[in-house]
DNA sequence: CATCTGTAGCGCCCCCTGCTGGA
DNA sequence: TCCAGCAGGGGGCGCTACAGATG
């Protein structure tokens, strides 16, 4: 398809990675479809607020923050403890703007916060290291606070059972209780070829065959193989179902993953939550962002395997390579006259 | 309780496209 | 005119974190 001038195996493409790309497969999504309605502005703010703290964070990397809001958590856990559970109302999510209500609520806690745990954990604390497949337990205080934790059903209203950390509810003791664990730092399944620690041991599993190169969920439509279930399932319905259940109401587009529709959205609002921090350009997308910075650090990662030129994208050294080195590579001729020009841009005069 | 099953999200990288300005 | 720089919109995957439901 497409594919400028057919697909061009470009040798050893510089430091490109060259991703393998699968084929694949049937299967059903449950679900309906999630529609992004008209702009609401309340959301886009939500949106917005959120993904300029993301790109802070993101572009940030730095530990401090994570480790204030550690602390923070720390605090709160011997308080909150006490307190427990609480019965919230949920009623939350209106039914269609679903997306983007639970986007804008999602981040809220300071779950995150507990998530660059594993740099810290993995220091010190005296971790056994697990097998893959069996674990063992690091000791952690935290523990006892948990278990000092019972959980109580209000009366009345809508039974279930609340998180006092957060607005999780739920009917099921056991589910809050594991919720329970990720407002604390615990990560007792540790990994044995990394210093890397999950909560739970399918999330060593998983971890532990991402090193071993294992991969169980095999796509019966194209023998492309994955770690997870849902890594394969996006992929069937990217290549196999087309499934897209993510719509975007203000044009046709649609999307399989939610966070291509927000990409997407933000060409609708213009709303540019990456901004870089050494000029005044801002991108909608954290990757561009990335791409961006390129531009101020002159790095080069691309470069051509025959003549040695770098590039800073990998799109232009492909053009180089197709124009420089490329055999019988087709030319756009200009609709006037017979010249053949190189670049379909520069037919434009 | 452990486990199965499915989703949410972030990141990474690629692709293609189109414009721009200097050689 | 050529060509590299560089941004916009989007596809596809790697991996982690969780929630609902079950045994
Ligand atoms: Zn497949
Ligand atoms: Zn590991
Ligand atoms: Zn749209
Ligand atoms: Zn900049
Ligand atoms: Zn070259």
């Amino acid at each position: 398809m497409a594919a400028l001038a057919g697909a061009v195996v470009l040798p050893g493409q510089g430091q490109a990675v060259v991703h393998s790309v699968s084929q694949g497969m049937a299967l059903t999504l449950r679900e309906g479809i999630c529609v992004f309605y008209d702009l609401e502005l309340a959301q886009i703010h939500v949106l917005q607020e959120e993904g300029q703290e993301k790109s802070s964070e993101s572009k940030a990397t730095e530990k401090p923050v994570d480790r204030l809001r550690m602390e923070i958590d720390r605090d709160n856990d011997a308080i909150a403890f006490e307190n427990n559970i609480q019965q919230l109302s949920p009623s939350e999510e209106g039914e269609g703007k679903k997306l983007f209500s639970t986007v804008g609520e999602k981040k809220s806690q300071s779950c995150k916060a507990s998530e660059n745990l594993s740099e810290l954990c993995n220091e010190s604390k005296e971790q056994e290291y697990a097998t893959a497949s069996e674990q063992t337990v690091v000791k952690n205080s935290k523990n006892l606070k948990f278990q000092a934790c019972a959980p109580r059903q209000k009366k009345g209203e809508k039974e279930g059972f609340s998180c006092c950390f957060c607005s999780f509810t739920s009917a099921r003791l056991s589910n809050l209780k594991r919720h329970l664990r990720t407002h604390s730092d615990e990560k007792r399944y540790l990994c044995h070829l990394c210093p890397k620690a999950f909560r739970t041991a399918t999330l060593l599993h998983n971890h532990v065959n991402t090193h071993t190169g294992t991969k169980p969920y095999k796509c019966s439509d194209c023998d492309t193989a994955f770690v997870t279930r849902g890594e394969l399932s996006r992929h069937r319905r990217y290549k196999h179902t087309l499934e897209k259940p993510f719509k975007c109401t203000i044009c046709e587009y649609s999307s399989v993953e939610a966070s291509k529709m927000r990409r997407h959205i933000r060409s609708h609002t213009g709303e540019r939550p990456y901004p870089c921090d050494l000029c005044s350009y801002a991108s909608k997308d954290a990757y561009k962002l990335k791409r961006h910075m390129l531009t101020h650090t002159g790095e080069k990662r691309y470069e051509c395997c025959v003549c040695r030129a770098r590039f800073t994208q990998s799109g232009t050294m492909k053009i180089h390579m197709l124009q420089k080195h490329g055999e019988n590579v087709p030319k756009h001729q200009c609709p006037h006259c017979s010249t053949l020009i190189s670049r379909k841009s520069d037919l434009g005069m």
